[in-house]
DNA sequence: TAATATTAGTTAGATAACTAACAATAATGG
DNA sequence: CCATTATTGTTAGTTATCTAACTAATATTA
């Protein structure tokens, strides 16, 4: 597995990437239900940390995800009463969509109920570790995004 | 973005993963296609990097992923004629798996079609940083998987 | 200003993963 | 040695994502 060429090491480091999303997802996954799953979870969250009133098309790019994605998300969160969508009266092809406080309260729950993952993880893992890694996934995550950008771009 | 706190770095580290591994899937499907989805490529690469003759149990296993799910992949390569599935004498609940002369030649096709992709990337990213946090990466996808046999175990 | 292009969101259909439940076979232990 | 348990692989059904194609509304341009 230690590849030493390049394309090697590209290729591994996808393939660890890969797997810690799967299992990290599917864990999450699992201390959320049966309520949320992660990708509505993560709308909450982000009302909640970066402010609500944003717009389906925002939210897609956001989390860079198909608007189609998003529509279904925000379908659910709204059958759910978590978030209120209507129209846009200045531009009428815009909904805006805004928390509830009832979602609001959903993502507060989630937030205690991963809180005990997390706490496992900050016990078993190098944190100093773990933050030195960061600034670099995100510059690959960045390239990834522009890169993709450059030949067909998010539709 | 930039938590501060602990909780807040893990989720965030988790969110740059999911979003690597988003982009980057969809960028080698793309390469790859229309004659293997990642995970066809994947098994025929393992076939090649670490010798064939696998069970169905032991590729799920070894790519992290539900049995029917490998089922499905096998089934599909099997159909191009990539490998050949045949009943195991020894234990008859088992079946063997080999890579067949096709399959190689595709496998091939994979890993060139994907060194354009590879060379951008070495190209534009830190190769020696990608490096270093190889092995943080790795030690946090043993733990999870550890983590997951010990509540649980993959069905 | 009318024609064209772009943007926002939805609908329809495909795909690839999952879980649950099952049949067939093998291993274990009273 | 037989009954129970575990393992291997499949089938059936669900889910979350995607792409393609569409409608409606706005912006651009000839």
């Amino acid at each position: 597995m230690s590849d030493s060429n390049p394309a090697g090491l590209i290729f591994s480091l996808f393939n660890e990437i890969g797997i810690i999303n799967q299992l990290s997802t599917a864990r999450f996954a699992k201390v959320l239900a049966p309520d949320l799953n992660p990708s509505e979870f993560g709308v909450l969250n982000h009302f909640v940390r970066l402010g609500d009133a944003k717009s389906p098309s925002y939210l897609a790019k956001a989390f860079q995800m198909t608007k189609p994605s998003m529509t279904a998300i925000l379908g659910k969160l709204e059958r759910k009463r978590y978030v209120e969508i209507v129209g846009s009266v200045e531009d009428r092809r815009r909904k805006i969509v805004t928390l509830t406080d009832a979602g609001r309260a959903a993502r507060d729950r989630g937030i205690a109920s991963m809180a005990p993952l997390a706490a496992i993880i900050m016990e078993h893992q190098d944190l100093g570790e773990l933050e030195k890694i960061l600034p670099t996934l995100q510059a690959l995550r960045e390239f990834l995004d522009a890169e993709r950008n450059a030949v067909d771009g998010l539709t």
